[in-house]
RNA sequence: GCGUGAGUAGUUCAGUGGCAGAAUGCGACCUUGCCAAGGUUGUGACCCGAGUCCGAAUCUCGGCUCGCGCACCA
């Protein structure tokens, strides 16, 4: 990670902005001291991940993904044949003297270049005895014994063996017949599913940014490998230019902007087909729809070494956060045929398409795999503003139409007429909007919480508002103030929140 | 998981082997015409467990959690 800006005193009050604000809470359960990597969304920070989850529904949606939701557990059979049961199962050692914890095959791997997957565990501790490796944190003997540790989160259901999901993309993978009559036997298609995913993390760190549990957000298009290049979105977005960076830029050190084009990406075999580009996009549009700035985006490319499994092309979307520097939010897969190959082997049922001459073909399928969690929190920590008291505002400025909570409502003084015209308008305008309402507090302190839970407009209801039945709405930003017409209100807020209309062309 | 530091009101911090403090927040009342305004008042905490001790929030041990570094993060 570069551009590790760090400063103590921003991430305490980060931290406890994270916590009082109402966003996120934990680790949970707080009042029996917390069990790391698991947390409660507070009031807000639920709004604003619904936020985030119905942008990513609206853009899978108009680009032709339809959402489907599958179950949490699945039987070990299903796990044995993705291959997760195996890959997300490390075979662990231990040091004799400091007892530090290391993957075995990895430690062979690294001192000696021989692939120790195939090995068993004895071979493993032959090899480590007969090769004299040691401990490379103390140099010290290893404890002569293969230990397993496992990322799957295990359960028994009706005397089977089950797990829940350590991705949602299997269970998406899993109907595949199902959308193939849906989709009345025309590939390509689209399906997304947006759910809980579970991962037993030896030290999960870093609030939501790496939980046990989270919710992911995948989208998998399923298409014939012989029609990859010939994917008709590809027209419109080959011009458009993306923060490519490559495998090969990576090695020369540092990054540094330089967009290209979809197109050229595919030129100089940065990406393999059409689809996978349109992928790219697709994904990058996802985060540029929840008003990440460009800058803080780019794609990076996976090494060789680092690629999944399943992976055929990879590249990874990294957010460069605040807190953090670079992390990594979203990965783009080309998963070829390996998922459908291996269910249909492991549970005897076919799953292909047929072309128009009859002839039979195992899809491919293209992921799209993020989550909520991180862009929720990426949110926060790019757009929190802590400012002192005297020189500014604390604003969470986090972009209007991903703001948790749309219009807040205040009267002027916290006057019966006052109050009772107020709870009218917020009435009203509760069938369209998610509305605040508060009357304690002078009017600026009514403002800075506003501001503060990001919220974009402020209406004050005054005394002139019985009378000429209008009310002051206030910018978060610029902190102006309009007068508006309230039978106007709703529609207004209308054009202001889709960006119809900005707040500087109202009169 | 290893090493290391830490855990006291909602938040940020102070503190002592002997009645637990501040600031801020929050509530109520008064006041207040767009202001992080003012006054009065209230609310609210020693992470959990065991031990030592007349007495532990303070000392010791264990656990849990958090921060940082390492490792892990298909």
């Amino acid at each position: 990670m570069e551009n590790k800006v760090r400063n103590k005193n921003n991430e305490k009050d980060f931290a406890s902005f994270v916590q009082e604000a109402g966003l996120i809470w934990g680790p949970s359960p707080e009042i029996y001291g917390g069990l790391a990597g698991f947390y409660t969304y507070g009031p807000l920070g639920k709004l604003l991940k619904n936020k985030v989850e119905n942008s990513v529904r609206k853009i899978f949606n108009e680009n032709g993904f339809r959402e489907i939701e599958g179950p949490t557990v699945l039987p070990n059979e299903v796990w044995k044949a993705s291959g997760h049961l195996d890959t997300f199962q490390d075979r662990i050692i231990k040091c004799k003297s400091c007892s530090a914890v290391f993957r075995a095959d990895k430690l062979i791997e690294e001192n000696h270049d021989v692939s120790a997957d195939s090995f068993s565990d004895k071979e493993i501790l032959d090899f480590i005895k007969k090769n004299k490796i040691k401990c490379p944190t103390c140099k010290g003997e290893f404890i002569p014994k293969i230990e397993l540790q496992s990322l799957m989160m295990g359960t028994v259901v009706g005397g089977k063996a089950a797990s829940l999901r350590p991705e949602t993309a299997t269970g998406t993978y899993l109907p595949y017949m199902r959308y193939y009559n849906y989709f009345r036997k025309k590939l390509p298609f689209g399906v997304f599913q947006i759910g809980k995913a579970y991962r037993n993390e030896i030290s999960p760190r870093q609030n939501v940014l790496r939980g046990r549990e989270f919710t992911q957000a995948e989208g998998q298009i399923f298409i014939d490998p012989q029609e990859k290049n010939n994917w008709e979105g590809y027209d419109k977005v080959k011009k458009e230019k993306l923060p490519f960076w490559s495998e090969e830029e990576q090695k020369k050190g540092k990054y540094s902007e330089k967009s290209i084009s979809v197109e050229d990406a595919l030129k100089k075999n940065l990406i393999k087909s059409q689809v996978y580009g349109w992928c790219i996009w697709l994904a990058y549009v996802q985060f540029r729809n929840f008003g990440i700035p460009e800058e803080k985006i780019r794609l990076r490319q996976h090494h060789k070494e680092e690629k999944a499994f399943y992976a055929d092309d990879a590249w990874d979307i990294e957010l460069n956060l605040n807190n953090y520097g670079w992390t990594e939010v979203c990965g783009v897969h080309d998963r070829t045929d390996y998922d459908l190959t291996q269910h249909s082997k492991s549970s005897g049922v076919k799953l292909e398409g047929v072309r128009e001459n009859g002839e039979k073909f195992v899809p491919h399928v293209l992921e799209i795999a993020f989550g909520t969690d991180r862009p929720t929190y990426s949110l926060i920590d790019l757009f929190y503003e802590k400012k002192e008291e005297g020189e500014g505002k604390t604003t969470f400025k986090v972009p209007y139409h991903m703001s948790p909570i749309d219009v807040s409502i205040f009267p002027l003084m916290k006057k019966e007429e006052l109050k009772e015209f107020s709870e009218k308008i917020k009435k009203e305008l509760e069938k369209s909007f998610i509305v605040d309402y508060d009357y304690s507090g002078s009017i600026g302190k009514r403002y800075l919480r506003s501001a503060m839970q990001g919220t974009p407009y402020a209406i004050t209801v005054d005394y002139d508002s019985l009378k000429d039945k209008s009310v002051t709405v206030r910018d978060r930003d610029t902190e102006k103030q309009k007068r508006v017409k309230i039978e106007e209100l709703r529609d207004i807020l209308f054009e202001l929140t889709t960006g119809e209309k900005d707040f500087s062309d109202l009169e």
